[in-house]
RNA sequence: GCCGCCUUAGCUCAGUCGGCUAGAGCGACGCACUCGUAAUGCGUAGGUCGACGGUUCGAUUCCGUCAGGCGGCUCCA
């Protein structure tokens, strides 16, 4: 390949080739007849994985070198990295890591290279496999021909012949293998830059039932300057990490004292908060949405007859028992919206009734899923109920939608995605009849394609009551949060008996549909958090301005015009404290409040403060009513972005 | 829930190979300084070393249980 003039080494190195039909073969692959190929580099998509992979390979020698007892588990590349499982005696300590490490660095710079080999029968696979009881699993599932598709294990085994890599030394020698379907680097020499990132433990084939394997995560890439970028995005991320913000700009906490998953606003948070509920409830108004509210525990068959304690009982905090009666906190708000719609005859000329509460809901997630403000086991949701005929639930699904979107705009937010959940038919955890699915599911389905938003489908993921449609958000780390769900459901209103009379005098069932909008008030509070940064928009931004005194006489000139800014509706403060002017800048910055208005001898003289904005720009001279006009017009837009003199 | 790691002042973190009064920076408070765009100086207070048991002459340090946190896995209406 050098001597076709072909990069062979570096970032854009050839490391595979790609096939008419896609498939991707080693370079050393030879095939029957002439065929077209295409190279494929190192530094794209598909490189980057057989590089992960490879290096995956190199992670799994360099365990069964340092601890021989090691069984392999799989080995597949994810994005940014790789991991391995092993099945091992003692769990892997974090200083382990660094001897791995060491270890992989020793296999690449030995140039192993990597020489595929195909079995000629199942049992040759076998016999080979012996001591690797996990692998002779993969051998056995991929001999009786089932579940081959399945990702996890396809990385392994994958389609047709069954093959095995050999990684050799200089000299030929085999020193190590593995079965795999690769395709592989042609050397461990082409891995230029990688590191082990933790270990942790992992179900075999991700099921609960099979027993834990410990995982070790990796990163690599195609050079050291990119390793070091992405090890610099993921400090990056930790800095926009809403927890640790939580604390630093005093927004929330959670007290051991009060338990785990459940969060406190801090008057700061606070603020943030009802800037949402404001906007929310003020939005639902306008949307048609009626105001109700209910309570947070219920006696039990309220949710026997919504089929949450048949079907929800492991996520919902233990009865407690009063009066003879088992009562419980509620986990959704959906039955008590249905008994006001029970509550008296309905008509069709009622329809869409849209009902609409913060109802704080409890769940008992699991201990070792609880995070931060995303996964809580209180939570306040801004749920909706609109009751519909059957006829009106595409355009009412449309109409949520539309809904969500605006709001998901007016907050800034514009990294999500639709995931379209649907029941796994294998599954006995979802009520209904086939037809009753089949139905549900295109209206969203048709709605969902319509909006020409990306969707991803999510098989198996639908509540038990119906299929949603949710939208998923990124938080700083890269993990997908479900924010808004849009759930139709043909279950509960037959459950219930709700009806109303059609306009033939006729009675008729109601469909229902589900929706909230931010999802919960708290997670979206801590994906706004991680999205801004901490540095929210004027709008909601607990302070919105601050005034800096130059020396402390300058104070009672800054009072009259936060006075001035309070009385225009603007969270304005004057930093009376101590500090020199210089250390208050810093204090405001760190903050990240958006607007220092600064005032010293020149201003006060002159009738004007100076702006100083959260990105260092700056606008000095402003007179006071301009100055209290400019921020209340920042404000009232309602902008995501700045404020800045620029 | 499972596996591993972690828990020392409000925050971030030293430290104790089991031994008198456990340290620092930031923050808070006080005094001095009165200053034009990211840290003025000095001083003071603040900790039953997560909780409870055990081992020991002696435990913040070792062991166990529990709670809380972190990273994964599973789960996630």
């Amino acid at each position: 390949m050098a001597a076709a003039g072909l990069p062979a080494n570096g970032p854009r190195a050839i490391v595979v080739v790609r096939e008419a039909d896609g498939r991707l073969r080693d370079l050393a692959w030879a095939p029957a007849a002439d065929t077209e190929v295409t190279p494929v580099h190192l530094d794209e998509p598909d490189g980057l994985d057989v590089l992960r992979h490879s290096t995956a390979h190199v992670l799994a020698q360099a365990v069964q070198d340092v601890f021989p007892e090691a069984k392999l588990g799989i080995g597949p590349p994810i994005r940014d990295g790789f991991y391995y499982d092993f099945d091992v005696e003692k769990p892997f300590q974090p200083e382990d890591l660094g001897k791995l490490e060491k270890r992989m660095q020793d296999i690449v710079k030995a140039g192993q290279t990597f020489r595929r080999r195909e079995y000629s029968s199942l049992d040759e696979a076998k016999a080979e496999l012996k001591d690797e009881p996990f692998k002779l699993e993969l051998v056995d599932i991929k001999g009786s021909d089932d579940a081959v598709d399945e990702s996890d294990v396809s990385v392994e085994v994958g389609a047709g012949e069954l093959t095995h890599y050999d990684n050799l030394n200089k000299d030929g020698e085999r020193v190590w293998g593995d079965l795999c379907r690769g395709p592989h680097l042609p050397s461990t020499r082409l891995i230029p830059a990688f590191k082990l990132m933790r270990s942790a433990a992992a179900y075999w084939r991700g099921s609960e039932k099979n027993p834990q394997l410990q995982r070790i995560y990796g990163t690599a890439w195609q050079s050291r300057d990119e390793l070091k970028a992405y090890l610099n995005r993921l400090a990056e991320a930790e800095r926009r990490d809403h927890r640790k913000l939580g604390t630093e700009l005093d927004l929330f906490s959670f007290p051991d004292e009060i338990g785990s998953g459940l969060v406190v606003f801090h008057p700061k948070g606070g603020v943030i908060k009802r800037e949402m509920e404001d906007y929310v409830r003020a939005r639902h108004i306008e949307e048609g949405f009626q105001y109700v509210g209910s309570p947070h525990i219920t006696k039990e068959g309220l949710f026997h007859t919504s089929g949450h304690l048949p079907y929800y009982k492991d996520t919902m905090f233990p009865p407690m028992e009063l009066e003879g009666a088992n009562y419980y906190l509620k986990a959704m708000n959906c039955p008590m919206h249905n008994l006001i719609f029970r509550s008296r005859g309905r008509s069709y000329r009622e329809l869409p009734m849209r009902l609409f509460e913060f109802g704080t809901v409890y769940r008992y997630e699991k201990s070792g899923v609880v995070h931060g403000l995303t996964r809580v086991r209180g939570l306040t949701q801004d749920d909706s109920h609109s009751y519909v005929t059957a006829e009106q639930a595409p355009d009412e699904i449309k109409h949520l939608l539309n809904f969500v979107r605006s709001l998901l705009d007016d907050f800034g937010l514009d990294d999500y995605y639709l995931e379209l959940s649907t029941r796994d038919p294998k599954s006995d955890k979802f009520i209904g009849s086939d037809e009753q699915w089949e139905r549900a599911t295109k209206v969203l389905e048709d709605v969902a394609t319509e909006s020409g938003l990306e969707l991803v489908l999510d098989p198996g993921g639908a509540a038990f009551y119906g299929p949603k449609i949710s939208v998923q958000a990124k938080d700083a780390i890269g993990r997908t949060w479900q924010m808004s769900t849009i759930q139709y459901d043909f279950n509960q209103p037959a459950g219930f008996g709700l009806e109303y009379q059609a306009a033939d005098g006729t009675r008729q069932e109601p469909v229902m549909i589900h929706s909230a909008k931010f999802g919960s008030i708290e997670r979206f509070f801590g994906v706004l958090v991680e999205h801004y940064a901490g540095a929210f928009p004027a709008w909601l931004a607990p302070v919105q301005v601050v005034g800096i005194p130059i020396r402390d006489d300058h104070a009672d000139y800054l009072a009259e015009f936060v006075a001035k800014l309070k009385k225009a509706g603007i969270r304005a403060e004057v930093d009376y404290s101590t500090d020199r002017m210089q250390k208050k800048i810093r204090t405001a910055q760190q903050q990240k409040i958006p607007f220092m208005a600064i005032a010293g001898d020149d201003d006060v003289n002159g009738g004007t403060v100076s702006f100083r904005y959260r990105d260092g720009s700056q606008r000095n001279g402003v007179t006071i009513d301009e100055a209290v006009a400019h921020v209340v017009e920042v404000v009232r837009s309602r902008v995501n972005t700045g404020p800045s003199a620029a």
